[in-house]
DNA sequence: CCCTGATTCGC
DNA sequence: GCGAATCAGG
């Protein structure tokens, strides 16, 4: 895959947008993040002044050993699996096949309220929104707005593997029962 | 371990 | 020009 007008034109429009590096590898399809970083540098597009990378080094190292990098591209199945993959007792379930599917069943602790925009996420900007082929493994899953609605999408922040949301929604997801009373409007 | 961007350098 | 390997840092 080379780099066409219209993926390096994708590419700098993601980059502006603030997505990392893999992200918009996700996007583009058939590019490594390495290459997504190589083009941005070659582009002259880097210093995003964000606190990430920072990597100020000055070095050469011998290479040892190749590394296979496999393509983490999910397929629509994966990522639907991804999304509902049930892996905690207490917790949303979001579905997103039916219309009408953000069926729940309350298992007494938690619910938090997703149907309407909850407005005390955070804004995620458009391109930064997680799409149904963005989520990987640990990336939050989320759900912001009506499913059935155009404007459903997910947090796509990073979770620690294995949990299925980031730091800040696991923190409503799994409030104990006790403490929710008290604490709706967080 | 996962991730991030930055850099080098063989191709 | 390209991007894997590697780095430093979170």
């Amino acid at each position: 895959m080379s780099w066409t007008a219209e993926r390096v034109e994708l590419l700098t429009k993601l980059w502006a947008d603030g997505l990392s590096a893999s992200q918009i590898a996700g996007e583009l399809g058939n590019v490594t993040r390495n290459a997504v970083i190589g083009k941005v540098h070659r582009l002259g597009l880097s210093g995003r002044a964000k606190s990430g990378g920072g990597a100020t080094k000055t070095r050469k190292a011998p290479a040892p050993a190749a590394r296979v990098v496999t393509s983490t591209k999910p397929t629509v199945a994966e990522a639907i699996a991804a999304v509902a993959p049930t892996p905690s007792p207490r917790q949303v379930q979001p579905t997103i096949a039916g219309a009408n599917a953000l069926k729940v069943e309350p298992i007494e602790a938690i619910q938090p309220e997703i149907s309407p925009v909850p407005s005390s996420d955070l804004f995620i900007p458009v391109s930064e929104r997680a799409s149904i082929l963005t989520l990987n493994e640990r990336t939050c899953k989320w759900p912001i707005g009506d499913p059935s609605s155009d404007d459903f999408y997910f947090c796509g922040r990073q979770s620690d593997a294995g949990t299925p949301y980031c730091a800040h929604h696991r923190s409503i997801a799994y409030q104990p029962v006790s403490d929710r009373r008290n604490r709706r409007a967080s």
